[in-house]
Order: structure tokens, then C-alpha cells, then sequence
DNA sequence: ACAAATACTGCCCATTTGGGTGGTTACTTT
DNA sequence: AAAGTAACCACCCAAATGGGCAGTATTTGT
């Protein structure tokens, strides 16, 4: 038996989920709320498996509250259903522990089924959504640094924190070759300083 | 119609997933390859609109064959094909450019709606393999570093660049004061310099 | 063959950094 | 009331960093 809470503030919404889900012989709807704050004085969080929360919501957003319900039970597995599906919002979600991304606009046979995935190891995402998570790995093709092999490896060492002179000793270069290529570095990475270039060349995923 | 190009070294599964892909009206398979080398030669690739490709080939690996069948064609949907599903090569597949990842279990079924999704702006994966996607967002629960408030706007300031005296402006404190914290940063992460900080902050999601 | 680019090495110098130590205030805990 | 703590500020000092400039060896393009 799958246990199942719904955050959600559209009274509609929430009552035709939980009525197709609890036709299901192996979910039960906990109980509904409208609100996060009317959730967490619920106290079922910890008898759930699976939580639908809705993105959008009166008090505390969505994306805030599934890190909450997290702290409180982290087994749980947290659905978000919206009606956008703007980078910013998915991400935060994801980061803040929820596992799965559907939009309102799934039917009642994509949202049992998306809940049975859910609680079986699975992530049910949209497929607009599922690629955009896919492509958060790879580099936007806009910002193609094309850094040189010793650049790039000079690069790994300094985001390991080494100092020139380490770093010198590992590549075989003099202290000053090393600040040749660390100069080459800022200057494509356009930076100014060790950390900045460490964390850009994280983020544009060249390291 | 979609065109298919299939590399995979197994002739039986090669063929039997041409057969059932060409069965679909919008469906065509141009072409079947063994390897990546061979379909480099065959020169079919700028006509593909989705490429079925697997991970362990002979010759050169499926998760490099992907970013240069993507430097022939960017618009061209890969999906990863494969009975292992460790981490390492998923992610690597999915940098160097790949959109999905099917397990080779799949049934007929779930083999077309997985192209007709590919080629339609998702990205199917089989569902343990999303899961591991969605958890790579997230920290993992052993590694929580718990930083202040204050101490995570000094590192986000750190990693934008800011030195000591940029940031004490930004955080109204004296120099010494955001040493203070700085120190405190360094301790709770085990590092001791600038850019080791900034890279495990990012590499685990502190910032 | 010659100009240009690439890949270093070397040195000067001001600024930044990291480590150590010590002090103040405010707020808890016992 | 005493002890502890967190959150600052301050100063010393050596090492690391970043920018500028000059020079050399090798490779590359024409």
C-alpha cells in the first residue's frame, strides 16, 4: 500500500487526484492540504511515500517546502506538479530534494502510473522537463572555451587547491610557465583571480 | 519521418530493433552500423535524426562516439543504449551529448514511443536511470556541511571573484571580520585557500 | 627563408592571502 | 555569577598571487 499526501491549493484539483488515485486498490490518500503550513501540522509526513506538491502555493512555495518535508522524513518521495516549467523553479526543486516533476496537465492514468514509479525507484518527469535536466550537463554550445590540455590540467590542479609552485611540480614546468598558462587561463575564461576561474570553468563544466 | 541510424555489435539485437522500427509508418532505418568508426565512414550521420548507439563497442567507445557524432550534427538526438548502468558512463554519455538512455530490455513498444520522444524534445530514460540523473542535482546526505548564512554569501563572493576587500564592502564588515568567517568557511569544508573552497562548495552544491 | 605565433622562462613590484594570536561584546548555558 | 560560545575587529608576518615587461627556443605559415 502506497501512502499519499497532496499539497495542492486548487480545491478541484486536489479532490479529482485524490479521487483517481484512491480508486487504485494500492494507494491511499493520507489526506489533502492546502498549504505547507497546513501540512506540517498535519504530522502525516512521516507516514508517507509518496507527496504531491504543487509548485505554486498560498504561504510557502512548494520549492522550499519539499526540503522541509525532507528534514522531517528523508525516505519520502516528492512529486512536484505545476503548471510552468521554468528552468529556475525545476531546479530549485531537484536540488531541494524532490525526485519527480509533473505537469497539471497529466491524465489520471499518467499520475497513478507516475506515482508508482515514483515509490519504485523512478523519477517521473514531463518530457520538456526531462530534457532540460539532460541538458544541465552538457556545456551551452554558446560558451565553448577551448582550452588547451595543459590549460585544462593546470585548471584541475589549481581547483584542488594547489599553489603554483605545486602545481609546477606536477606538470614539470617552472613556477613562471605555470603563471604563462594561468595568465592564458583569466584571459579566456575572462577572470581575474584563481577562484573565479575555478568556479566558472565548474560551471561551464571544462573541469 | 524520422531517420535512424543503429550502432551496435550485436547483429541480432541491430536487426531486430531495424525491424521493428522500420514496421512504424514515420519510422526509417537508413542505415546499421557495428561501430562508430564505421558509421563515420558510411557518412549517413548529417541525415540522422536520432541514433540509437550503444555503450560498449569495439573500437572506440560509445560515450566518445557520441560528442563527435554531435560535432557532425548537433541537432541529432543519441540515445545511449546499454545493459550496464553505472554512474561513470552515464554521465560521461550525457556530457558529451547524449539525450537518453535506454536500458537494452526494452520491449518493441517502449523502443518506438522512446524515439518518437527523443525526436520530440524528450528524453527517455528507464526509470533507475532518471533517479540517478535527479539525485545528482541534490547533496548527498552524508556530505552535509553546514555553512551560515553569512558564511555562504562570503563564499558565493569568493567565487564570483571578490578579494578580501571587495567582499567587506559588499557584507558591510571589516576586512578582518570576513577573514573571520573565511576561516570558519575553510575549517567546515577541510580545505585552506581560495579556490579549493569554491570548488567543493560547487561540487557540493553549497553555492 | 622570414615573419609570426606558440610555449615557455625570468624578474620587478604591489597587493592579496593565510596562519597565528589576542581582544571586545553579546548572548547562552549551567 | 561564572564559564562558554559566537561574531566580530585588529595587528604581525611570510608566502602566494597577479600584472607588466623582456627574452629565448621551437614550430608554423607563406
Amino acid at each position: 500500500m502506497i501512502n499519499i499526501l497532496i499539497i495542492e491549493d486548487n480545491k478541484y484539483m486536489r479532490e479529482g487526484w485524490s479521487t483517481v488515485l484512491d480508486m487504485e486498490p494500492d494507494l491511499k490518500v493520507l489526506a489533502e492540504y492546502e498549504s505547507c503550513e497546513e501540512a506540517f501540522e498535519g504530522n502525516l509526513i512521516p507516514k508517507a511515500d509518496v507527496i504531491l506538491l504543487d509548485i505554486q502555493l498560498p504561504g510557502m512555495h512548494g520549492t522550499d517546502g519539499v526540503k522541509i518535508i525532507r528534514e522531517k522524513k528523508r525516505e519520502v518521495a516528492v512529486l512536484m506538479v505545476t503548471i510552468h516549467d521554468d528552468d529556475e523553479r525545476i531546479f530549485k526543486a531537484l536540488k531541494n530534494g524532490a525526485i519527480g516533476y509533473l505537469s497539471k496537465k497529466v491524465t489520471p492514468d499518467e499520475l497513478i502510473e507516475a506515482v508508482h514509479s515514483a515509490h519504485h525507484g523512478g523519477s517521473p518527469m514531463s518530457p520538456n522537463i526531462a530534457r532540460k535536466v539532460i541538458s544541465s550537463f552538457q556545456q551551452s554550445k554558446d560558451s565553448i572555451i577551448d582550452l588547451s590540455d595543459t590549460e585544462t590540467q593546470v585548471l584541475k590542479l589549481l581547483a584542488e587547491g594547489n599553489s603554483y609552485k605545486g602545481i609546477s611540480k606536477e606538470v614539470f614546468l617552472s613556477v613562471d610557465g605555470v603563471r604563462y598558462h594561468i595568465r592564458n587561463i583569466y584571459n579566456k575564461l575572462e577572470v581575474s583571480n584563481k577562484s573565479e576561474a575555478v568556479a566558472k570553468a565548474l560551471r561551464e563544466k571544462l573541469i
